[in-house]
DNA sequence: CTTTGTGCAAAGCCTTTGCACTCGC
DNA sequence: GCGAGTGCAAAGGCTTTGCACAAAG
């Protein structure tokens, strides 16, 4: 993701405001390889605005994820996580015990589909999630609380 | 997925009741291949048994998936969808305007990760979406009424 | 006859929306 | 000052839960 610089920028480019609310949020997601869901952002910026609302959380992720800036993510965990790295194209690693979300840092084979598979699609990307228990979950049968659906 | 008679069949083995409704639902799901949410199943079996009720529907489900003989998927439609395909491995092609799911029937490369990857993760399962639009959406603008959310 | 399943309605969670006030530009 | 942005609270969609009645074994 860009730096907070970077999108004052591009939103003053855009007409857009730049606001106290916004930078932090801007802040809270620069560099931030934890995946994090809306509730997680918002709770991590009210530790510096103590008066933000969720609501001004959700509409600056999904206007960040409308300019193509961050990636919403569903997994299956029970909420949309977002992902600041859409800079380079990569894969998941999801816990299914305490819903962790991390990066694969590794080249998988191209995964294309022949025009036989396709049945008619216009394909435009593709996704992995390798889904497992995480080291921490191994050990012990403790959960991070609230989170984790146990889908499969 | 098992047929009709042989989900039944263990029912009884595990001690738990064979009724009309559940009957119908797994009817409703033998060789079904489009992928139905709850509530499509719902919608399906209140043709025949006016009187069941969503919870019924959720519950037998939920049952189904605990007992491994249906997958739930999470594919970022808003919704879980159920498919009952457990046999054989297969990959999921998702149409970002209607929320349509198609099975991919084609071999993929094989996806593993090496232990460096893996981030001390113990990793269960490898799920492939590819997403796109479907050759219904594209002709056309038309969507289908409910469904589709367009995440990224 | 007992235990499990059912139906209805109400609650829960995540996310979005309506409206008056505030603040960046 | 004007209009986009904010905060609060309330609504919306999907899924789960509580309780009394009905049905399966």
């Amino acid at each position: 993701m860009k730096t907070v610089a970077e999108l004052s920028e591009l939103l003053r480019a855009r007409g857009q405001k730049v606001t106290t609310q916004r930078q932090h949020i801007f802040h809270a997601l620069e560099g931030n390889t934890f995946h994090p869901s809306a509730d997680q952002v918002y709770e991590a910026v009210r530790r510096d605005v103590e008066t933000i609302s969720l609501k001004t959380v959700y509409q600056t992720l999904n206007e960040l994820v409308a300019m193509g800036e961050l990636a919403a993510l569903d997994v299956g965990t029970g909420t949309v996580r977002f992902d600041p790295n859409v800079e380079l194209a990569h894969h998941h690693l999801v816990c299914s015990r305490c819903g962790e979300v991390c990066d694969v840092n590794m080249e998988l084979p191209e995964l294309s589909l022949p025009d036989a598979a396709a049945q008619g699609y216009r394909v435009s990307s593709v996704e992995v999630v390798f889904r497992g228990v995480c080291r921490r979950c191994q050990g012990g049968t403790r959960r991070r609380a609230g989170d984790g659906k146990e889908l499969s």
